[in-house]
RNA sequence: GGGGCGAUGGCGAAAUGGCAGCCGCGACGGACUUAAAAUCCGUUGGAGUGCUCCUCCGUGUGGGUUCGACUCCCUCUCGCCCCA
C-alpha cells in the first residue's frame, strides 16, 4: 500500500477490495451455533445503464448494516443476485438482434464492478440469475407444486389435488362448499380431459380465457406496462383487448390469510395498508335479479330472456328498494343475448367503443357517465319492480360479477348516470346528519311566511323574494306546520334531505319515496308549473335548485326508509337484517368479495420461465418433475408473432414433444412474468448451487425469515404480496414452517436530481454515477454522503457540495487519526478534559449503535462527525495521551461500516493485524457515558422562561423548589402563586399560573 | 380513477408529546499565503436602532386535545410517488 500521508483514497480502495475478495473475507459459513442475521436487498433487474448513486442509497446502508453485525458477532447473510428475465431485456436485445441473456450477462458484471467500487461486501459465491436454467428449473418446480394443489376452505390451507380426486370419487362435490355440484357417479363417468377441466376449477396454478392487450400495429400482445394512455408505447397505437388462454395463481384463495399475517411482522404501516386495500375484502351479499319477460318488445328477444338471472355483488344490500336500474358491463356475457333489435345497433356501437379505453379511463369519476339501454328490464327482487338494464363502461367485469343494481340516492356514480338519464331517483336511507332543506320559491308562499319562520327561530336566507332555509332536525314537524298554512293554492313547497316531503297546501302533503309517489308528485308539479315540465324525475327538478345539491345525495349508513317493512330498520343492523332475509328467502347470500383478483402469470414472450405443461388431446399434462427444466430453446433471435402468441410458438423443435407412450403433445409456448422468479429467490439464497432440491430445509430453516429487507417502495404490493403467497403454498405443502418470508421490511427513499425536483433518467441527462463519483472523491465519501444525504425512507435531491461536506470530514477523520500531534501538555485540568473526552466517546458508541438498528442512518454519521470534532477540539486540550489515543482508536472502529477503506488502510498503517473488518464492535459503559449535570428547562404557562443547572438524580422535590427560586421565574410569576408545578423527571419543570 | 407519502432556516436536514433548527452545505468574518486554492478558527432562523443580557414572532393553512404540540386528532392548500 501507498505510504502517502495525504488522503488519496484512489491509492488504495481497489487494492483493499481486491485483498477482501481474495481472502474471501465476506463468504458466508453454513448454519452454524451462531446467531443469524439475513440481510438482504431486493435484487435487482441489471440494466444497461448500471448503477446511479440513486441505486446506492439502499445498497450502502444494507452494507454497513451486515458490517456491524458480522462485527458484533453475527453469521451474516448479505447476498446478490439478478432479477434478468422480463420485457427490458427482451426488448433491448429484439432491437440488438441478439439473444438477452447475453446482454444481461454483460450488465450484470457491470453492477457487480459497480458494487465493488463502493465496497458493497456481498457474498458473490451465492450469486443467482433467475434467467439460468439452474435457477428456473426450481420456479417451474415451484409452478408444478401450485398446479398440482388445491385450496381447501374447510381446513383454511392447500392441500394434494390427488386428494380431492379421491374425495370425489367417493362423494362428489357434497362437503365442498362453493363448488359447482358435481356427483362422485358424474365425476367417474367423466374421462381424463373432462376430469382435467373440472380440476382446474381447484388448482392453485389454472388456465382461463382473459382479456389481454393487442396492439394492431406491432401485431403483438403488450404488457399492462407497456401501455399508457391507451396507446401501445412503442407504436402509439390505440390498443384493443382480445380474449386469450392464460395462466393464473390462484392468489385470492389466500386473501384472508394475506391480510391477517399482516400483523405478525414489522413492516412499514404505510405499506400494510397498501397490501390491506390491495386485497380490498369487503363484506356484502350476492343477489339474484331475474330478467323480466320484454313484453313490450315486438321482437322474439323476450323469449330468450326468461332463461336468464343476474347475480349482482352488493356491500349494500340495505339500499335494495332503491336498486332503480341495472347496469352491465360491455363486456357481460349477458349482454349480446338481452339487447334487444331496436337497440342492437347502439348497444353494439357502444360496447366497441369500450373494448378501447382503459380501466382508468372508464371509471374516472370526473368523466361524464356514458350508457345505452339494451331494452331489456328484470326485476328487483325486494318489491318486484321492473327496472331497465342499461350497459356501461363504468362497470368493470373484473370486480364482482360484473353487473351492478344501481341505487343512485345513495351511489355516487349510480347518482350521476340516473340524472343524465332521466331515470329515478329513490331515498332508502336516512341522512344520518340531520341536513333538512327547503328553498321556497318567490310567489310560492303567502305574506307573512318569513315572519313566521323567525317567530320559529328557523334560520333563512333570502335572495330576490325567495328563501333559502335550512331547517334545524329538531323544528322538521313545525316547519311543515307552517309551510301548509302559507303555501298558496297552486303552488307548493318541498323539505328535503332529513325528510322528503312536498307540500301542496293545508293538508295536502306527499311523502317523496317509493315508485308511485314520485311519479305522482312529478305529475302534479307539471301541471302546476311549466317551468319543470322537461324534468323526467323529481329528483332532477330538485337537483336543478343548486341550493339543495348537498342534501340531495349521500352514501352513509342510516336507518332505512321507504322500504316496506325494513323502514326504520337502524342503520348499524340494517346490512345483516336484511342479507340475513335474502338468504331466508332464497333471493340471495352473504358474500365476501375482494379487489385482489388471481395472479396472471402468462406472458407471450421469449424472454422468461416457460411453463412446464404439456397440451395433449386429453387435455394439459404437467412436465415431471424429472425432466425439468423446460429449456429455453437458444436461438439468436427472434420477433414478435403476428398471432398473439409466444415466440416460443414458431419453434418446432420446442414446441412439438412426445410423451412417454408415443402421445403426441404441444408445449406450452407462455412464459411466467418476472414476478413468478422473484417471489421465491430469498430462499434460493440460502443453498443456492444445491442441484437436488430448491434448498436445503436445514439451511432455510436456519436462515428465514429474512431478518432485514431492503428495497424501493414502489414494490409495495405485487412482488411482497406474491412473495408471501409462494411461502404460503409452501408453508401448507410443508417445504417450509414459517408463514412469512420477510420479517421486517424498510424502504429506501429515492435520490432525485441535482438541479430541481425530478428522477434520475438517463434521457434527461442528469445522472450521477457512483463511478464519477468515487474517481474524484473516493468510494468512502460516497458511502459517507449515501448514508448522510436524508432520513432513509425520505426522498431528497442529490447535492455534489453536500457530497463535499462528507468528502472533508473524511479527510479530517484521516488527519486526526494519522497525523502526529503537537497537544498541550497534562496540568490540572487534564482530568476533567479527560473524562469529558471519555463520556463523548461512550455517548457516541451507544447513539452510532442504536442508530444504525434503527435505520437511523444520516445520524450515524451526524454523531461520528460530532465525535470528529470533539477530538479537533480536544486535540488543542491538555488531555492525556492515554485518553486521547483510545478516543481515536475508538473512532476508528466505528468509521469501519460507514468508511470500510479507509478504516482498513489507517488500521493497516497503524501497524494492527488485518483485518479491521473483523474486529469486534465497541460496547459503552452507562456510567461513563452519564452526564454530571443536568440542565432543566423552566417553562411557565408552556413558555420557556429560564434553564437551571442541577445535579444529576435530583428529587421531584429540589427540583421544583429550584425551579420556583430561580430569578427569572420569579420576575415572570409577578408574585402570582403557582397553580401546578410539573416536574418530568429529567427533562422539565413546568409551571402554571392563572 | 384507486392507494400511499410528504411540507421545519437560503439548501439537505435534526428533534416523534418536554429547550425547534444537532450535523452538513452555502454565506459572512478572521488566521495562514506575495496572491489564490486548500486548510484551520469564528458567526449564521426572523424581528425589536439590542451578540455573553432581555422580549416578541416562527415547523404549509385554519381549528382541536394538552400544563406543554414540528410531534396526536380534524379541515383545507400544495407537492411527490406507486398501481391501474
Amino acid at each position: 500500500m501507498s505510504k502517502s500521508e495525504k488522503y488519496i483514497p484512489q491509492e488504495f480502495e481497489a487494492q483493499w477490495y481486491a485483498k477482501w475478495q481474495a481472502d474471501e473475507l465476506y463468504q458466508t459459513a453454513q448454519a452454524d451455533e451462531r446467531p443469524k442475521m439475513y440481510i438482504l436487498d431486493f435484487y435487482p433487474y441489471p440494466s444497461g445503464d448500471g448503477l446511479s448513486v440513486g441505486h446506492c442509497r439502499n445498497y450502502v446502508p444494507t452494507d454497513a448494516l451486515s458490517r456491524y453485525y458480522r462485527m458484533n458477532g453475527y453469521n451474516v447473510l448479505h447476498p446478490m443476485g439478478w432479477d434478468a428475465f422480463g420485457l427490458p431485456a427482451e426488448n433491448e436485445a429484439i432491437k440488438q438482434k441478439t439473444n438477452p441473456a447475453k446482454l444481461i450477462a454483460r450488465f450484470a458484471a457491470n453492477y457487480k464492478r459497480q458494487f465493488g467500487l463502493i465496497g458493497i461486501s456481498y457474498d458473490w459465491s451465492r450469486e443467482i440469475n433467475s434467467s439460468s436454467p439452474e435457477y428456473y428449473r426450481w420456479t417451474q418446480w415451484i409452478f408444478l407444486q401450485l398446479y398440482k394443489s388445491w385450496y381447501d376452505p374447510r381446513v383454511n390451507r392447500a392441500r394434494p389435488i390427488a386428494d380431492l380426486e379421491n374425495e370425489l370419487a367417493e362423494k362428489g362435490t357434497r362437503d365442498l362448499p362453493e363448488a359447482n355440484a358435481l356427483t362422485a357417479e358424474q365425476w367417474k363417468l367423466m374421462d381424463a380431459k373432462a376430469r382435467r377441466e373440472f380440476l382446474s376449477n381447484f388448482r392453485l396454478a389454472y388456465r382461463k380465457p382473459a382479456w389481454l392487450n393487442w396492439c394492431p400495429d406491432c401485431k403483438t400482445v403488450i404488457a399492462n406496462e407497456e401501455v399508457r394512455d391507451g396507446k401501445c408505447w412503442r407504436s402509439d397505437t390505440l390498443v384493443e383487448k382480445r380474449m386469450l388462454s392464460q395462466w393464473f395463481f390462484r392468489i385470492t384463495a389466500y386473501a384472508d390469510r394475506l391480510v391477517a399475517d399482516l400483523d405478525t411482522i414489522d413492516w412499514p404501516e404505510h405499506i400494510k395498508l397498501m397490501q390491506r386495500n390491495w386485497v380490498g375484502r369487503s363484506d356484502g351479499a350476492e343477489v339474484q335479479f331475474s330478467v323480466f319477460s320484454n313484453q313490450y318488445s315486438d321482437t322474439e328477444h323476450w323469449k330468450l330472456n326468461t332463461e336468464h338471472s343476474i347475480t349482482v355483488f352488493t356491500t349494500r344490500p340495505d339500499t335494495l328498494w332503491g336498486a332503480t336500474f341495472m347496469v352491465l358491463a360491455p363486456e357481460h356475457p349477458f349482454v349480446e343475448e338481452l339487447t334487444t333489435a331496436e337497440c342492437k345497433a347502439q348497444v353494439d356501437a357502444y360496447v366497441k367503443e369500450a373494448m378501447r379505453k382503459t380501466e382508468a379511463d372508464r371509471t374516472a369519476v370526473e368523466k361524464d357517465k356514458t350508457g345505452v339501454f339494451t331494452g331489456a328490464y328484470a326485476t328487483n327482487p325486494v318489491n318486484g319492480e321492473k327496472i331497465p338494464i342499461w350497459i356501461a363502461d363504468y362497470v368493470l367485469t373484473g370486480y364482482g360479477t360484473g353487473a351492478i343494481m344501481a341505487v343512485p340516492a345513495h351511489d355516487e356514480r349510480d347518482f350521476a348516470f340516473a340524472l343524465k338519464y332521466g331515470l329515478p331517483i329513490l331515498p332508502v336511507i336516512d341522512r344520518t346528519d340531520g341536513l333538512a332543506k327547503s328553498f321556497a320559491l318567490g310567489g310560492t308562499m303567502r305574506e307573512g311566511f318569513a315572519d313566521a319562520l323567525r317567530a320559529e327561530q328557523i334560520p333563512f336566507g333570502e335572495k330576490q323574494g325567495s328563501l333559502y332555509i335550512t331547517i334545524p332536525f329538531a323544528q322538521l314537524d313545525r316547519y311543515a306546520e307552517i309551510a301548509q298554512e302559507f303555501v298558496r293554492p297552486g303552488a307548493w313547497n318541498e323539505i328535503v334531505g332529513a325528510r322528503w316531503l312536498f307540500i301542496f297546501g293545508k293538508g295536502d302533503v306527499m311523502t317523496f319515496g317509493g315508485y308511485e309517489n314520485e311519479k305522482k308528485i312529478l305529475a302534479r308539479c307539471h301541471a302546476l308549473e311549466p317551468n319543470v315540465r322537461g324534468k323526467r324525475t323529481v329528483m332532477e327538478m330538485l337537483n336543478a335548485v343548486e341550493f339543495y345539491r348537498d342534501a340531495l345525495f349521500h352514501a352513509e349508513y342510516g336507518a332505512m326508509i321507504n322500504s316496506n317493512e325494513f323502514s326504520g330498520t337502524p342503520g348499524d343492523v340494517a346490512v345483516k337484517k336484511v342479507t340475513a332475509w335474502l338468504e331466508e328467502i332464497g333471493k340471495g347470500k352473504a358474500r365476501v368479495n375482494y379487489k385482489l383478483r388471481d395472479w396472471g402469470i402468462s406472458r407471450q414472450r421469449y424472454w422468461g420461465s416457460p411453463i412446464p405443461i404439456i397440451h395433449t388431446d386429453d387435455g394439459e399434462v404437467p412436465v415431471a418433475e424429472k425432466d425439468l427444466p423446460v429449456k429455453l430453446p437458444d436461438v439468436e433471435s427472434y420477433e414478435p408473432t403476428a398471432t398473439g402468441e409466444s415466440p416460443l410458438a414458431t419453434i418446432p423443435k420446442f414446441v412439438n414433444v412426445k410423451l412417454p407412450g408415443g402421445v403426441k403433445g404441444r408445449r406450452e409456448t407462455d412464459t411466467m412474468g418476472t414476478f413468478a422468479c422473484s417471489s421465491w429467490y430469498f430462499l434460493r439464497f440460502v443453498d443456492p448451487r444445491n442441484t437436488r432440491t430448491a434448498f436445503d430445509k436445514k439451511q432455510v430453516e436456519y436462515w428465514l425469515p429474512v431478518d432485514w429487507y431492503i428495497g424501493g417502495a414502489e414494490h409495495a404490493v405485487m412482488h411482497l404480496l406474491y412473495a408471501r403467497f409462494w411461502t404460503k403454498v409452501l408453508h401448507d405443502l410443508g417445504y417450509v414452517s414459517f408463514i412469512e418470508p420477510f420479517q421486517r421490511l424498510r424502504n429506501q427513499g429515492m435520490i432525485l436530481a441535482p438541479d430541481g425536483k425530478e428522477k434520475m433518467s438517463k434521457s434527461k441527462g442528469n445522472v450521477v454515477t457512483p463511478d464519477e463519483v468515487v474517481k474524484e472523491h473516493g468510494a468512502d465519501a460516497l458511502r459517507a454522503y449515501e448514508m448522510f444525504i436524508s432520513d432513509f425512507e425520505q426522498a431528497t435531491p442529490w447535492s455534489t457540495q453536500g457530497l463535499g461536506g462528507t468528502y472533508r470530514w473524511v479527510r479530517r477523520v484521516w488527519d486526526i487519526l494519522l497525523a502526529p500531534m503537537d497537544r498541550p501538555a497534562v496540568d490540572a485540568a487534564t482530568e476533567q478534559h479527560d473524562r469529558e473526552l471519555r463520556r463523548k466517546m461512550h455517548k457516541t458508541i451507544k447513539k452510532v449503535s442504536s442508530d444504525l438498528e434503527n435505520f437511523r442512518f444520516n445520524t450515524v454519521v451526524s454523531t461520528l462527525m460530532e465525535f470528529t470534532n470533539a477530538l479537533y477540539d480536544a486535540q488543542t486540550k491538555p488531555v492525556s495521551d492515554a485518553a486521547f489515543d483510545e478516543a481515536r482508536d475508538a473512532l476508528l472502529i466505528l468509521l469501519a461500516p460507514v468508511a470500510p477503506f479507509m478504516a482498513e488502510e489507517i488500521w493497516a498503517r497503524k501497524g494492527r493485524a488485518y483485518s479491521v473488518h473483523q474486529q469486534k464492535w465497541l460496547q459503552y459503559d452507562a456510567a461513563l457515558a452519564a452526564a454530571d449535570v443536568i440542565v432543566l428547562p423552566v417553562q411557565i404557562n408552556g413558555k420557556l422562561r429560564d434553564r437551571i443547572e442541577l445535579p444529576v438524580g435530583i428529587g421531584e422535590a429540589e427540583a421544583k423548589d429550584a425551579a420556583l427560586k430561580s430569578p427569572n421565574v420569579q420576575r415572570h410569576l409577578e408574585g402570582k402563586p403557582p397553580l401546578k408545578v410539573i416536574y418530568v423527571p429529567g427533562k422539565m419543570v413546568s409551571i402554571v399560573v392563572k
